[in-house]
DNA sequence: GACATCGTGTACCATGTAGTACACACTACA
DNA sequence: TGTAGTGTGTACTACATGGTACACGATGTC
C-alpha cells in the first residue's frame, strides 16, 4: 500500500499534466495551508494533517476522502460516531466481518440497500 | 446517556458494596495510575485516559471495553484498523447501517455468524 | 535577462494528551 | 486515640498535534 505522501503527490502530479493550477503552491492555497506544510506532508516529513484538511485536499484532488483518511491512519469522524452510539453492536459486526473477503461484505451492503430492512 | 465519569464511579461503588478492594485508590493502583488522576476522570475533570488505560479499567471493573471507550469518545483501535484496511468498503457498509434499528443490525450479525459467508 | 512561480529548509508556536507527584483533610476502626 | 486508608486539590511535565512564517535557490517563461 502506498504511503499518504506518495499517493497525494502522484495524484497531484497526474492532474498537473493537464492543468497547471495543480502546483503544490496553488493546491495549498486552495485548501488553506502553507505550501511548506503541504510539501512536508507529500514527502512524509510531517505527521498527517487534520481530518478537515485531508478532506479539503481529497476534494481538491478529486479522490475518495475515506481512502485518504485511511492512508493517514485515521477513520472518518462520522463513522466513528456511528460506532460510538452503539458500541457493542457495531463492534460485534465489524469483528465478524474482519476476515470476510470483499465480495462477501459488498453483497451485504447491497442486500441492506435493496432489501426491506 | 451517562458520562464516562458517572458510569465508572457508579460501577466502582456498586462493586465496592461487596468488596472493599474497589476503593478509588486500590483500583488506581491495580490499573497503574495515580489516584488523583482516576479521581479526576471519575469526576470528568480530566480528559479521558488513553485507550490502554481505559481497557485496564474496564477489565478491573468487569465492564465492556467498547462501551467504556465509546463513553470516552473513542473507538477501539482494532476496529479502526479493520476500517482503515478497506476504507471505502466499510465506510459504505457503516453508513448504510447508520439508521437501521438494533434488531436489524443484530440480525445481520447473526446471519453472518451462522451462514456460509 | 527580468520576473514570476516552483518546491523546500529552518525556526517557531499554541493547544491537547496523558498523565505524575505530593500534600491535605476526612473517615473508619481496633 | 492513633494510624491506616479514603478521596481530592494544586502544581507540574514530556510529548504529540497541526500547523504558521519566511527565506532560499532552482526553474520557467516572456
Amino acid at each position: 500500500m502506498a504511503t499518504l505522501g506518495d499517493f497525494l503527490r502522484e495524484r497531484r502530479e497526474a492532474l498537473r499534466e493537464g492543468d497547471r493550477s495543480y502546483s503544490l503552491r496553488q493546491v495549498a492555497q486552495r485548501i488553506g495551508v502553507e505550501p511548506s506544510f503541504l510539501s512536508k506532508v507529500e514527502r512524509g516529513e510531517s505527521p498527517p494533517p487534520s481530518e478537515d484538511t485531508l478532506r479539503r485536499l481529497a476534494a481538491d484532488l478529486g479522490v475518495d476522502a475515506d481512502t485518504v483518511l485511511a492512508l493517514a491512519g485515521k477513520v472518518s469522524s462520522d463513522l466513528q460516531e456511528v460506532i460510538r452510539r452503539r458500541p457493542t453492536l457495531f463492534a460485534a459486526l465489524i469483528r465478524e466481518l474482519k476476515d470476510l473477503p470483499d465480495h462477501a461484505v459488498l453483497r451485504l451492503v447491497r442486500e441492506v440497500r435493496d432489501g426491506d430492512w
